[in-house]
DNA sequence: TATAATTCTCTTTTT
DNA sequence: GAGAATTATA
């Protein structure tokens, strides 16, 4: 479904949706039935707006969940009048999953998605009142750099004085301001604003032109079209009678506008949040959205107090380090779970040892515990932390999977490919063509391009249309004409195929045969250039995937090529986490929101690190210490918090500080383990002394020395013999029914046999 | 025009 | 210490 559906056409004889019967009430009672007092009241809650104040592991999803199933089986809402926004597309999934266990197969009528999806669906569906066409593109990031870049060279600004992702930024927080290019001239003064102004102007003309529009755009242009459309705005408001909205907090100026528009009649917003877990104001979310929400909306507002998801000691923790933040809403989270064990606090030599010490805790737990490796996950502030975490898990055969940081999508070579479709949709996409026009290499170099563009330009014509008549191009040799030629035809070829609208896999591997783009890669023969060919396999059968599931759901009014685009472009980084396998999830603080873990490390606990140097500067040091919140309290049983002597930030080595976070967390909760001297580790207990010896520069701690052919004792792995040993203390182990493992010398739970 | 070599910048966090 | 961007060379 692409549009709202009057509540006429999706009348459905799916019994117990209607006025409440005799089923619909005990469903309904099925559906309070193991739900507190406060959830209760919240599920339960009538027409008008309702802040649900969720402390973290208060169950705020189940809240959201039932109350949807709520609304349907009380026949407040049938499921077209439900818009329900989440934070990932996964998220949305699983809740839809959910809705339809409660309540049947119509729940797929309802909007489940994120604040991006479901913009760009509204905007497909009435592009042309903005003057854009359907089919437009969705720049990411990157795409959008580049064409702030090509502005910048247009209007021959120096690129080193305005750093294109600078202005790029500029530009990003005008528009979650909802300041367009023109107040936005007039409210600034200086001449650095003056220029961004110029460039703001440029950049959305262009991309205009282009028929694309950035991560920002689909939100403002949907603010737009329903300021410019009050039919259109009326019409979506009157259908979508119950909005719900997850992690409020994390809402910026347009969202709220646009909850605004949909909700401001009938009232009926549901928000769920957690001031203290606001942790993107860098992407000018709004925290004042949660803080003033009653005020605003007047609203009545519920509070989750009671934590299901951890120990007593982690909830402690955690209350101890965000008590220290000023601004923010009371809560009272309590548990009915036992103490649990004490937070670990970890003092290492370096990352290295860092690592090693996370993978060795990794086996532990596993061994002690029972905790298995995907109930573990590792935390970690920059995404350039993963690198040595990688390269330890790696060398211990700990398999892990690495949530976000630099993606998949973002490689060359799919990029290319995904350009390739890109153009077939939109050719009016400029960005995505010089990508492709000479990739593979068919001698249309920068020179050609330029000339095109440039003609184009000043023709006023897409640069497209001009590609079939290349003579009309000023300048351009022979060689460059007829190379042009064939590539028009090439594209004409595809996009011909494209319209008929078919399998998406077979099109991309069209595509990528007949543009020889695979062929060139063969060519190079290369070891690179082999795992391209992987990852653009890999993409095909993300392609395939997507056909398959396509055709057992098969509901959208999009082309499949348009929807698989633009799949592709709202991915979330959470989209990819795997559960059904034994992996150690790694990932960012960011991206640990709203995930839960048994056992959780969080790594480089150090002043500068975390909280991040950047935000000591720019005073946001409370927003820091609400991820530092959002990171302990994704722990259920297990928390470890580990900060290094030294690390080399940018190739330089550098000492640290434990984080100040750290000394927020009450000693009487606290088990400290520092690794100096000659210790084997184990046995020994984690709680011993905290004797730190050395300045060890590039430190070569004590440790168990072992050669092949030694017989060693494992924990529980009983009795082996070495048979390898590698750098970095890392030895092979034989053990007698287990097979061979790699252990770390220092802290696998092993002994010399004696 | 295409490659190789060299210099320079960056690092928060993300849809 | 890696990536992009720029410059030098074929």
């Amino acid at each position: 479904m692409a549009e709202p559906v009057t509540p006429d056409a999706q009348r459905s004889p799916d019994e117990g949706l209607g006025a409440p019967t005799s089923v619909g009430s005990s469903r309904v009672e099925q559906l309070l039935a193991d739900l507190n007092q406060a959830q209760r009241r919240a599920v339960e809650h009538g027409e008008g707006p309702l802040l649900v104040l969720a402390g973290a592991g208060s169950g705020k999803t189940r809240v959201l969940t039932r109350r949807i199933g709520f609304l349907l089986a009380t026949g407040m809402a049938r499921p077209g009048e439900i818009l329900a926004i989440t934070f990932t597309n996964k998220a949305a999934d699983e809740m839809r999953g959910r809705v339809e266990e409660l309540t049947g197969a119509a729940a797929r009528l309802m909007w489940v998605m994120t604040f991006h999806s479901a913009c760009a669906r509204i905007l497909r569906q009435h592009a042309d009142r903005l003057g854009y066409k359907r089919g437009f593109s969705i720049f990411d990031e990157a795409d959008s750099v580049r064409m702030v870049k090509r502005c910048l060279g247009e209007l021959d600004i120096d690129p080193k004085r305005f750093p294109p992702r600078t202005v790029k930024g500029q530009i990003s927080l005008a528009k979650n301001r909802l300041t367009d290019a023109e107040s936005y001239r007039e409210e600034q003064g200086s001449f650095f604003e003056e220029t961004v102004a110029d460039v703001y102007t440029l950049y959305e003309k262009r991309m205009h032109e282009n028929n694309a529009m950035d991560f920002d755009d689909l939100l403002v242009r949907t603010v737009n079209l329903f300021e410019l459309c009050p039919d259109l705005r009326e019409r979506y408001a009157r259908n979508f009678r119950h909005v719900l909205v997850d992690e409020y907090q994390d809402t910026n100026r347009v969202q709220y506008r646009l909850l605004q528009l949909l909700s401001g009649e009938h009232g009926n917003l549901f928000v769920v949040g957690d001031d203290s877990q606001s942790i993107y104001g860098f992407r000018a979310a709004d925290i004042r959205n949660i803080l003033d929400f009653q005020g605003d909306f007047d609203a009545t507002s519920v509070r989750l107090e009671q934590n299901y998801r951890s120990t007593q000691t982690i909830l402690d923790a955690s209350n101890a380090v965000i008590s220290n933040n000023r601004d923010r809403l009371e809560k009272d989270l309590w548990t009915d779970a036992g103490a649990g064990d004490p937070v670990t606090i970890a003092e290492l030599q370096d990352e290295h040892e860092e690592a090693r010490w996370v993978a060795g805790e990794i086996d532990r737990l596993a061994d002690e515990a029972g905790i298995a490796r995907t109930d573990v996950a590792v935390f970690y502030r920059t995404n350039a932390q993963s690198r040595v975490l990688e390269d330890t898990l790696v060398r211990f055969d700990v398999p892990y999977q690495v949530i976000g940081g630099t993606k998949f999508y973002e490689r060359a070579e799919i990029k290319d490919a995904m350009a390739y479709l890109t153009l077939l949709v939109n050719p009016q996409d400029t960005v995505s063509l010089a990508r492709v026009i000479n990739s593979p290499r068919r001698g249309i170099g920068k020179t050609s391009e330029g000339r095109l563009l440039g003609h184009a330009n000043t023709l006023g014509l897409a640069p497209i249309e001009l590609l079939a008549d290349p003579q009309r191009v000023p300048g351009l040799g022979a060689a460059a004409v007829k190379a042009m030629t064939r590539f028009e035809e090439l594209i004409a070829g595809l996009a011909e195929r494209a319209a008929g609208g078919g399998s998406v896999a077979e099109l991309l591997e069209a595509t990528l045969g007949e543009s020889g783009y695979i062929e060139a890669l063969e060519a190079e023969r290369t070891i690179e250039a082999e795992g391209r060919i992987e990852n653009l396999q890999e993409l095909v059968g993300v392609a395939a995937e997507f056909d398959v599931n396509r055709t057992v759901e098969g509901d959208s009014e999009l082309a499949p090529l348009e929807e698989f685009l633009e799949q592709i472009s709202l991915f979330t980084a959470q989209d990819d986490l795997r559960e059904d396998e034994e992996l150690v999830t790694l990932m960012t603080l960011h991206n640990a929101k709203g995930l839960e873990y048994r056992a959780v490390f969080i790594i480089g606990c150090e002043d500068g690190v975390f909280p991040h140097s950047r935000s000591i500067d720019e005073g946001t040091l409370e927003e820091e210490r609400r991820l530092a919140y959002v990171g302990i309290t994704r722990a259920r049983e297990r928390l470890a918090l580990s900060h290094a002597r030294r690390r080399s930030i940018f190739g330089a080595t550098g000492s640290g500080i434990p984080s100040r976070f750290l000394g927020e967390i009450p000693d009487r909760l606290v088990e400290r383990h520092s690794t100096v001297g000659p210790t084997t580790g184990w046995g020994l207990g984690a709680g011993g002394g905290s004797s730190f010896a050395g300045p060890g520069a590039g430190g070569q701690e004590p440790t168990l020395e072992l050669a092949v052919g030694d017989d060693v004792v494992h924990a529980s792995f009983g009795e082996g013999v070495v048979t390898a040993v590698e750098p970095g203390n890392v030895v092979v182990v034989r053990f007698g029914g287990e097979g061979e493992r790699k252990l770390m010398a220092d802290y696998a739970p092993i002994q010399r046999a004696s």
